[in-house]
DNA sequence: CTAACCTTTTTCCAACTGGTCAAAATTCTT
DNA sequence: AAGAATTTTGACCAGTTGGAAAAAGGTTAG
């Protein structure tokens, strides 16, 4: 049994690639119509960053209308007005976090390699995701609160996007299933039970710790968890031969 | 394969037994220490399960912080100092629902019987559970936003009263897997496993139904749900004798 | 050094928030 | 039907919210 390799335990926001849209400080109007973007100076990248930073500690748990930029800005260390300098609209903030957000969330999914091993693939597809419920819970945060308010910012990319992943994905479990690989199962319930299963030890943390007790609510339960999970969905996925009931 | 038995579709809040704490409009000062609760009126009682079917509406998609008064009145159709005639403060509306919804939310695992067969016991709990997610999803969704923000509200309910009954639960399935009549794994993650994947379909939902597209996303996706997760869990749950690898 | 730019702070505001209060309208009791 | 009790409303309030404006403070290139 590989044990977990844990990441830098460090909380870092999410891969920030280039600078997404807007947050444009006030500068001169721009000539033209093709606003050249300019390059971003080092500390508007670090300000951003920061304040990417302290948003995703209040976005992932008060939701977006629950948070207040004020509060924002005091976990960030600065002015409300300063903070708006940077972002001009809460909006912004937080459409900067989710669609980052939702790339880095898809990966360890879009990882899944149909010229794989099959039960490896799926195997690490797991451990995969029980690593970033335990490296960035926040972000799962997140995305639950999101979620639970019916994904009104990011709706479309849910439905295309998403969608046409897990589509994608769907079709090489059922490859390996007609294989004879793994077993047959509805390859769309699979995933969504592997996602639902990691997730809640982030999104339900609380729980699961006062559940578990003083004595097993260290960070062993994350290794725990992913024990139990590799050998339900092994269980679940092993036995091929098993053709329809 | 027996269906689920669908329960009344309406959209009605959970039990709501006795009247629990406060709410007592104003009155006469009430003489003396024990001020006698008073029955409560037919108009009161009306009004009240009013609100809090609004409440629940409100709450369960923007949490507490995100959701106002007014827009709990509005829509609940009524002005809000008549809204704050029947409940005071804000606080009041959610302690009641989420108060009322645990009690409910534990029936399930409550009625995980140690005399019952284990496998059929352990299957009709999860029959039972995804009931829940299709009946009541906005009460799911209710706990989910409790949970993202650390469960400020029922941290000690959870610390006490839920965790003596899984604590109990757990023991329950261990003598099964004591007594080789089910395969030995973690209790504790096993139920985690169980409302995880239950709750998803409720919390998720519109994840689910993007995913699972036009032509799947009817109400037939509980069913096939319910068809999967037995399915996993029996596979991961059956096979005794299988003692520790 | 200084002009042009970038960053931060101060001040301000209108809309919204949770909540109060007394008067008015309604319902209940006798 | 009268009086008491309950329910509803409208006006109001102090604090918070998202955000605008502009002045003040820093940086940096020439």
């Amino acid at each position: 049994m590989p044990p977990i390799k844990m990441k830098n335990g460090k909380a870092a926001t999410l891969p920030k690639h280039a600078a997404a849209e807007g947050a444009k400080p006030a500068s001169k109007p721009a000539k033209g119509r093709t606003a050249k973007p300019r390059p971003l100076t080092r500390i508007q990248r670090e300000k951003q960053d920061i304040i990417l930073e302290a948003a995703l500690d209040v976005f992932s748990v008060y939701g977006f209308r629950g948070s207040t930029i004020d509060q924002i800005a005091e976990v960030a260390g600065m002015s409300k007005p300063n903070l708006l300098y940077y972002f001009p609209r809460k909006e912004d903030i937080h459409r900067r976090l989710i669609t980052e957000l939702l790339t880095t969330w898809l990966e360890p999914l879009r990882a899944l390699d149909a010229d794989g091993d099959p039960i490896p693939e799926i195997r690490s597809y797991i451990r995969r995701k029980i690593e970033m419920a335990r490296d960035y819970p926040r972000e799962s945060r997140l995305f639950a609160n999101e979620m639970l308010q019916g994904a009104p910012h990011i709706i479309d990319m849910i439905e295309v996007d998403l969608k046409n992943l897990v589509d994608e994905k769907a079709k090489v479990l059922e490859g390996w299933m007609d294989a004879g690989k793994i077993a047959r199962t509805d390859p769309y319930h699979l995933i969504f039970s592997i996602w639902a299963t990691t997730q809640h030890y982030a999104d339900f943390d609380v729980q699961v710790r006062a559940v578990l007790g003083k004595d097993r609510n260290g960070e062993g339960r994350f290794e725990d968890a992913a024990r139990y999970l590799e050998q339900l969905f092994m269980a679940g996925v092993l036995s091929p031969r098993k053709k329809g009931a």
